[in-house]
DNA sequence: CGGATAGTTGAGTTATCTCAAATGCAGTGG
DNA sequence: CCACTGCATTTGAGATAACTCAACTATCCG
């Protein structure tokens, strides 16, 4: 009764993949099932395309005859897609987070946007293969497949679907302009400021997080990767964030004590 | 007969706008005219519309009794398109070169990218009124701005454009990546290296580059803008870059002495 | 309980920045 | 033609943000 969210998603929608494969579940009897495993994924693209089988219109995918994406759930940590791979494949977050990354020949990586239920790896990605990226979880997440060129076709063809395209874009392409800024003019605490609200702000828009108050999976190692900062960095100004009552972080929470104090920090500097 | 290239483009395709408006020409008599005010926009997606009275195929656009684009021609440093401007023009670069570019609130600049001649801003802006993104003349630019919806439709009516804007996303969102990787997790030498690299490599596959040496309008304050850092740092590692026999850089030519050279500084570090 | 992973803290290093002054260079007006 | 102005570049000295290394503690999970 305590691992209710997780247990209750999974019947409904059975799994095959990395658990099925032998990974073990990861909430632990003792915490409470995190928010983010319950199907949030509302404003999801896909959803109505009508190809989600998770929500059946009926019609779309069973007219086709095809077998619909079947959701997968992986552990934390696990890797979902590798960057070398290339897939006609989008994958698409149902629950939980996951981390879309590079990493340079020399070994260094860059988190270029954390995906949340509802999120697909990249609009981008209707228009040329996956590739080049690697997509990994953050926390326990389930997703599915969706193949490329049908997702678009569909997407093409009603005009709802396709201004959602657009509007999808244009998110991304601001997150883009906004990340240049903070890794290449912002200082460290900007720039974790900045990470931190966005995340609430997209949480809130999701209807997963009401209040100030967060569940918050990532590592600090992924905070400094998503900055580019170093984790021990990270950890200082945490801290320091901590100190002047920004925030309350611990165990896997995250709340906000003042958002204005955290916004300042971002004009400021 | 000195300022060859400019008059001979001018007379063909009458300019209106800054120039017009009293902006000085910039050319002096003394310097030799830049190739890169020839029309070299082979490689433009605009061109292959037929919407592109420079190469009027006759049909597309006479057939619509719409006035099309003229050429604009704006002078080095003026400003095309301003950050709070929210147009449905996208402006497509014929000749020289331009920098798109955000600043913060703070009042700090980030240059997302450069463009050259047949580049459109973004291709992100056939979804999207162009919006939030400054577009700035380097060296003397002559530009159209082209009707977003008119081209997104002809785009979409046809498989080979649509399969070339595919390709322009794509090159955007690894451009992207890579900035990404630049600015969070490269050193300052590998990230000035990778961005002449770049620049090299895209004049050459527009044909507008031959052998290793390459017209040069940057500044070095815009060196510094598109890669993070100070004017003064970029001026010292360019001295560096020198003093290695890696590149000469004078005047407003720069020449490549050793790429090899240039591509083990970005794998190092 | 014990091992592994994650977070914290301090000391010392380094890459990059800031400030400032000097030089060069191009355009302007006398 | 020349002095003058404004901008870009160069160079040096000192400051600082962020990094590296290393030891220590806390937490998680078997």
């Amino acid at each position: 009764m305590l691992k209710t969210s997780i247990s209750q998603y999974d019947t409904s929608a059975p799994q095959i993949g990395a658990l099925a494969q032998g990974a073990a579940p990861v909430a632990s009897a003792g915490s409470p099932a995190p928010s983010s495993f319950l199907p949030t994924c509302s404003g999801c693209l896909v959803r109505e395309t009508g190809l989600c089988p998770g929500f059946a219109l009926g019609k779309a995918q069973s007219d086709r005859g095809l077998n619909p994406p079947q959701v997968q759930v992986f552990p934390p940590r696990r890797t979902i897609l590798h960057q070398r791979e290339d897939t006609e494949f989008v994958p698409v977050i149902c629950s939980g987070w996951a981390s879309v990354s590079t990493t340079a020949p020399n070994g260094r990586k860059q988190i270029v946007s954390f995906l949340l239920s509802g999120d697909l790896a990249s609009m981008n990605y209707l228009f040329e293969p996956c590739a080049g990226r690697s997509v990994e979880a953050v926390s326990q997440v389930s997703f599915r497949r969706f193949p490329r060129a049908e997702l678009r076709d569909v997407v093409f063809k009603n005009p709802a679907l396709l201004s959602k395209l657009s509007q999808g874009l244009r998110e991304e392409r601001e997150r883009f302009d906004q990340a240049s800024l903070d890794l290449g003019r912002r200082s460290a605490e900007a720039r974790l400021a900045r990470l931190l609200l966005n995340l609430l702000e997209r949480l809130r828009r999701k209807g997963i997080a009401s209040d100030s108050s967060i569940d918050f999976p990532l590592r600090q190692q992924q905070l400094a990767d998503a900055t580019g900062l170093t984790a021990v960095h990270v950890c200082k100004i945490l801290s320091r964030f901590r100190a002047n009552k920004l925030v309350a972080l611990s165990g896997r929470r995250l709340t906000f004590l003042d958002t204005k104090g955290l916004q300042d920090l971002v004009e400021w500097d």
